[in-house]
DNA sequence: TTGCAAAACGAACGTTCGTGCTATCTTAAA
DNA sequence: TTTAAGATAGCACGAACGTTCGTTTTGCAA
């Protein structure tokens, strides 16, 4: 029953299976590979030791040693979350190049990747911050810290944006990542709550325009035409 | 230690001391006072029976009893949220002329509904949405129903609006709606996580913006001016 | 082959959860 | 003054929670 989480692999796989320790540190990231989705769904609180080990068929006390307290095994799920909103979205929207495009970029693939349900129960750092907002604590903290640094992440690249004259000089940079954030985080909202696909035509439309009335001549050529792309029902009826 | 929770007043109390039942009625409704504030910092799942009775100084069987179970106590708890958030942001809204006033009304007197605190834990159905949205049953069937009564308010305004020639023709209520909505629950989300008073005033420059975009010569006259009313520390400075 | 530390297990701890059952108190009506 | 219904309290339940403990299994190193 211990190599139904981690299988003992001749060779070949990923990480060569070397030591006592390694194997531990598989089962770890197994563990978290699951917990990330369960949170996501269920709340951080609503992620019980139990359900978790039950659902890894593995029992309570060998999982709860790898954490040793709920709260770490918290943390390390907030983490392996980040770890995994960095690889979806950030790095990613990085491959674009600097300013607006990186800019248009981050909140595409920020779109997509809600839309895909990388994480089964939406934006997982939505769902945290909402649900940790009134508990003081490092998990909250830690979320908190997270979504500042995807808020700068935004303004970083408006900053460049403007820099490199893509963008108005009287774009601030603090207001437009505000908006920004909260129509996709409106669109989260509208997704979870209701499974209305149309959401997220409706966040891309209203951020295109967002961004567009911030452009320049030479940003604007830098955006997607209206109408196109992975736009709405309609919208695809009606290119060509 | 009954009495505790409701006193036995000689008269002229809002309704009469008429029957038991009256007595009994009184007391669900203080309990529900209190549940709908504990539910909104530590959402409805965290709220619990034990907790809530404490908190009333009464006993947990006692309170049970007036509800049969904690998906009723839920439920009710809802409801008597809704009630509030009709009494404090709809209707004083509807205190404004139909069309454009009173829509921008509605989002000014929902940001103050949170900036006020009229729940602890801030917007009650923002949270109980992010709570629920994961989790098929009678409460988050309701949480919905409640938005999507929320949502048609903002939409009917905005129908009226452009009825009455305050909006132009191509303003699309569902996509306005949402953009409005989103930039509310973002402010909402700034303030509960971070404290940020200031993203009050970015979401009420932000949602300003979009009615004066949709608004024609008439409508925007009916709009209050740039950089006044209760906007952020800076346009107070800069004001006169 | 044996030794030994890491990993996983199974059972139990004390607490809290939601939920019943029954007795007692309060009070309008008879 | 008696009666009966409604409101509340007291107690107990089974389940699940996070956590601890001592033991067993596992697999590289000597």
């Amino acid at each position: 029953m211990v190599n139904t989480v981690v299988k003992q692999t001749g060779a070949g796989q990923e990480k060569a299976a070397k030591g006592r320790r390694a194997r531990g540190d598989r089962t770890r990231q197994a563990i978290l590979e699951v917990a990330v989705d369960l949170a996501s769904a269920e709340g951080l609180e609503g992620l019980t030791i139990g359900r978790l080990a039950s659902e890894l068929s593995m029992s309570k006390s060998g999982l709860f040693a790898h954490f040793g307290s709920k709260e770490e095994l918290q943390l390390a799920t907030v983490e392996a979350a980040r770890d995994i909103f960095i690889r979806e979205v950030v790095r990613p929207a990085f491959a674009a190049g600097r300013g607006l495009p990186r800019l248009w970029k981050l909140c595409d693939v920020w779109l997509a990747y809600v839309k895909g349900e990388v994480f089964s129960g939406g934006c997982f750092f939505a769902a945290a911050a909402a649900e940790f907002d009134g508990r003081p604590g490092s998990v909250r903290d830690r979320v908190a810290g997270i979504m500042k640094e995807w808020l700068a992440t935004l303004r970083g690249a408006i900053t460049e944006a403007r820099e490199v004259g893509q963008l108005d000089a009287d774009a601030d940079p603090a207001q437009l990542a505000f908006e920004l954030n909260a129509l996709e985080m409106g669109a989260n909202w509208a997704f979870q709550l209701y499974g209305d696909r149309q959401a997220f035509s409706r966040a891309r439309d209203a951020i295109l325009e967002r961004l567009r009335r911030h452009s320049t001549a030479s940003g604007s050529l830098l955006l997607p035409q209206a109408g196109k792309g992975r736009g709405g029902r309609a919208s695809r009826a009606a290119a060509r």
